[in-house]
DNA sequence: TTGTAAGCGTTATCAG
DNA sequence: CTGATAACGCTTACAA
């Protein structure tokens, strides 16, 4: 491999004049400049990113967390945040939590080894207290627990509440919400906001809880059925456990939608990729891994900080959600 | 940040002594030991691993680069080669190429100034013969061009076999072949295998080409079903190309899978989100993962290197695929 | 068994 | 404008 001080003595200079060319700072001649970058090019030179990173203390990467990349929510996210990362200039080094603690901490304490400079964490149940000390700017995405943090999300209370009000519009006399697991914020704010709504405009409806998966939703659906056949308007937490139940409901031959009506949450891509498409309360989910990314780096570089803790607008971040109508509510 | 030498100062012995127990070689008495890892705690050290890096030319770091991982295709990959990679101590650093061969390249550039340990890189047009130069193990995964290279693949040929097999077997008379784009690899051979099937038995068929999207997918479909109305058995080259043919067969009222039936390619897990289910090809998307992760991993840790340049086996791995009946093929 | 010191490849300070 | 040189934090000969 070749060092700088390889393209130092090539170029009859020392190793200072080639950083100084490299990094463009400091006074350097046209003369040395124009030999040094010869000689770079000529030994095809790649300054070495890691001797970098150990002086200066920045690798140019950020941390991405989520709790599993085969959710189809975080893949558009990942996409977002890295898309935004690189027009900067960062690179995204991207963990798997499994929603487990443990295994996040491990993460984040390797990463620190490894200088990255953010890290943008995405939803999980822990309140993560320990993370705030970190010396690192850290981005809370799609995940509500500390205020210290800067966070974005979608405003998931609204988006329950609107799922509820269009189902009640388009005719649903008897609602259902599967909930998704108590302690995760978002799944949380859904339901509260889908609570409010019914028990303000006094609707019937029954609640059910069910992890953001599909054989869950699958085997609850059936079960659901059965015991709620009244039921005719029902709100998913999220678009894979919609996707079960209207698989189910289609396999028994339930009309949707004109005997059940059904709306997910996420918008993530496959929602059109089904027939029926799924109704759905939308999150703009690129927009919201890219405003991350930038967030994230605006800390990283330093740019108004102070104006952040001031300015909570800038420290909550909270991106309106809409409903993209589909087949599986009416017309 | 504390640093060895702070641990050091602190317990009372030299820098070298601190790093022998953490890296438990060379000798060192019970007594600096206890005391030494007993100061580790105290001041909660963390070795830093930019300046081990640095001196070790190595980083235990292994970049995975994916076209896009928002087709659904990668990300259950790139979970298997992260969980193989972490069982062995080692962060995946994902990058998304866009099939953007510059991209790629500029990533492979900042991988190796980063010091990667190994990059394990994924299906593609180029033939990349580029970086069977760098000095750095390489696996191809789900990509063929250069046999050079460790590679990690499906039996593509023979899903094609198997899928016009089946299409046969089950009854269509007219089969159409909507294959993936020409000059990626896993899309020509499965094409070259239902070519070779449909050839040696003489059934009647045709064949158009589509990306590996839902958008120009859909957009086809409704041409072909014009054009092609008397076809009854379609293979498509990947799932979301069969989920955009099912869905706008379902949409224009044509019987799946009495009138037409319909076979996909990959085995994702969306699959069996939709009803009716997707009879698809499956490829063992984690055991690929899986075992390209560690053989990169093999290769790093220099384990039989020089045997695999021996062994064909251990330097091509074809994996072998198979059927998963859903509901788009007759019972 | 332990410590000293020379790297690893950069950047930045400080004289010239 | 340029060049020595001291960091950055760690590992490992080589001495002791």
């Amino acid at each position: 491999m070749v060092t700088i001080k390889d393209v130092a003595r090539r170029a009859n200079v020392s190793v200072a004049t080639v950083s100084r060319v490299l990094n463009q700072n400091g006074y350097v001649s046209e003369d040395a400049s124009r030999i040094v970058l010869q000689t770079i090019k000529e030994m095809n030179y790649r300054p070495n990113a890691v001797a970098r990173t150990l002086y200066k203390k920045t690798s140019n990467m950020i941390g991405l967390i989520v709790p599993d990349i085969e959710n189809p929510f975080f893949p558009e996210l990942a996409r977002a945040v890295e898309d935004v990362a690189n027009l900067y200039g960062y690179t995204v080094v991207l963990c798997n939590s499994d929603q487990d603690v443990e295994k996040e901490q491990r993460y984040v304490e390797a990463l620190k080894q490894k200088y990255v400079d953010g890290l943008i964490m995405t939803s999980h149940q822990s309140q993560f207290n320990d993370y705030v000390d970190e010396n690192i700017p850290i981005i809370a995405l799609d995940r509500i627990g500390d205020e210290r943090l800067t966070t974005v999300v979608a405003n998931n209370y609204e988006g329950g509440r609107q799922a509820a009000h269009y189902l009640k519009e388009k005719g649903a006399k008897s609602l259902a919400h599967i909930r998704g697991p108590k302690g995760i914020a978002s799944a949380d704010e859904r339901y509260r906001g889908f609570l409010d709504y019914v028990m303000e405009n006094e609707l019937e409806y029954v609640v059910e809880e069910c992890s953001f998966q599909l054989s869950p939703a699958e085997r609850l659906a059936a079960r659901f059925y059965d015991e709620y056949p009244q039921a005719d308007g029902v709100f998913a937490s999220n678009d894979v456990v919609a996707a079960g139940f209207l698989k189910v409901a289609l396999k028994r031959g339930i009309p949707v939608p004109d005997q059940l009506q059904l709306i997910g949450f996420d918008g993530i891509s496959f929602g059109h990729m089904m027939y029926p498409e799924l109704t759905t309360v939308a999150q703009p989910i690129y927009e919201m891994g890219a405003l991350a990314s930038r967030l994230c780096i605006k800390l990283i570089e330093g740019k108004e900080i102070d104006q952040s803790k001031n300015d909570p607008e800038s420290f909550f971040h909270q991106l309106p959600v809409y409903m993209v109508e589909g087949d599986t509510t009416k017309k």
